[in-house]
DNA sequence: TCCGCTCTTTTGACACGATCAAAACTGGAC
DNA sequence: GTCCAGTTTTGATCGTGTCAAAAGAGCGGA
C-alpha cells in the first residue's frame, strides 16, 4: 500500500506538536482552501476527504489549532466564528455588512498592539484588533 | 393618583420615535446605571421596576432602540452582545480578556470611519471597528 | 374625556453555534 | 510489536437570540 507522502501539511501539524490524523489533515487542507472559514464549511469539505469524521471533531481539531497558534478565530459581530491560518502577522479585516464575507487587510504596523489607546484604565494592552465594515461590490450591485 | 413626570428618560425615548412604556423606561433607566450591559444584565434590573417584564420585551426594547439609533450594540467576541447609549461619537472599546469587562475609550478621530484600509478590496467602506484588547488589573492581580 | 388604530408586550416554541462528557479508538515513541 | 497518552466518536446539553400569534396598551384625534 502507498506510503502516505510526508506533506507540508503532515509538517505543519507537527511542528505545532499535534498528532497527524486524517481529521486533522482534511481540516488543515480545509482551511488552506477556504481564507476564512465556518466551522461547518470546513465540515462540508473535510465529509468529503474523510466521511466519517463528525463535526465535534472538526471543533476540536479547529481549537487544537487556535490553541497551538496554528490557526486564529475571527468573529465578526452577527456572524458564526471563522478561522484562519494566517497568523503570523498582525493583519485585520474587511467584512461586509451584507453578506459577511470577509477580505484581509494588511496591518501597517505588522505587530501587535499596532494601535495604542489613549487612556488604558490599568489594563495592559496586548493586542488592537480592527474590523472595517463595508458594503462588498455584489451586496453594492444588489442594493 | 400621580400622574408620571415627563423625565429625560421619557423625553429620550419620545424623541426616537418610540412610545414610552414601562418596559422602554425600566431598559433605558437600566442602559443609563449598566453602561455596558448584557441583556440578561438588564432584564435583571427591569424585573426590579416593572416585574412582569419578560425577556423577550427588553430583547424588543433593545432591538428597537438599536434600530432607532438610542443604543448600540458592541460584541466583543467569544462573550454576548452588550448595549450601551454612547452613540453620537465614535468612540471605541478596551475588553479584558479574562473577565471580558469593557471600558469606553475615545475614537481620536471621532467620527467614522477613523481608520481607513490600505486596501478596500471593492467594498465601500463605512465603519474602522477598533476593541483593544488586554488584562484588567482585578485579572493582573488574580494572576 | 373617550375612542380606536397601531404599536408593544406576552407567551411559548424553536434555531443556531458551540460545548461537555465518557467510551472507543489509534498515532507514534520506545 | 506494544502500549499509553492523545484523538475521535456519539449523543446530550447549553446559552444567546429569534420567530409567531394573540392579548394588551399608548397616544393622537374627535
Amino acid at each position: 500500500m502507498p506510503q502516505t507522502a510526508l506533506t507540508e501539511t503532515d509538517a505543519a501539524i507537527r511542528g505545532a506538536g499535534l498528532r497527524v490524523t486524517d481529521t486533522r489533515r482534511g481540516v488543515y487542507d480545509a482551511l488552506s482552501a477556504l481564507p476564512h472559514a465556518r466551522a461547518d464549511d470546513v465540515y462540508g469539505r473535510v465529509r468529503a476527504a474523510v466521511p466519517a469524521t463528525s463535526m465535534q471533531s472538526v471543533y476540536n481539531a479547529l481549537g487544537d489549532f487556535v490553541d497551538a497558534g496554528l490557526a486564529r478565530r475571527i468573529e465578526p459581530a452577527g456572524h458564526p466564528g471563522l478561522f484562519e491560518l494566517r497568523v503570523n502577522d498582525n493583519h485585520h479585516h474587511l467584512v461586509c455588512s451584507g453578506c459577511g464575507r470577509v477580505e484581509d487587510v494588511d496591518c501597517i504596523a505588522g505587530h501587535a498592539p499596532c494601535l495604542h489607546p489613549p487612556e488604558t484604565h490599568g489594563f495592559a494592552v496586548q493586542a488592537a484588533e480592527v474590523t472595517f465594515w463595508g458594503v462588498c461590490p455584489d451586496c453594492a450591485a444588489a442594493a
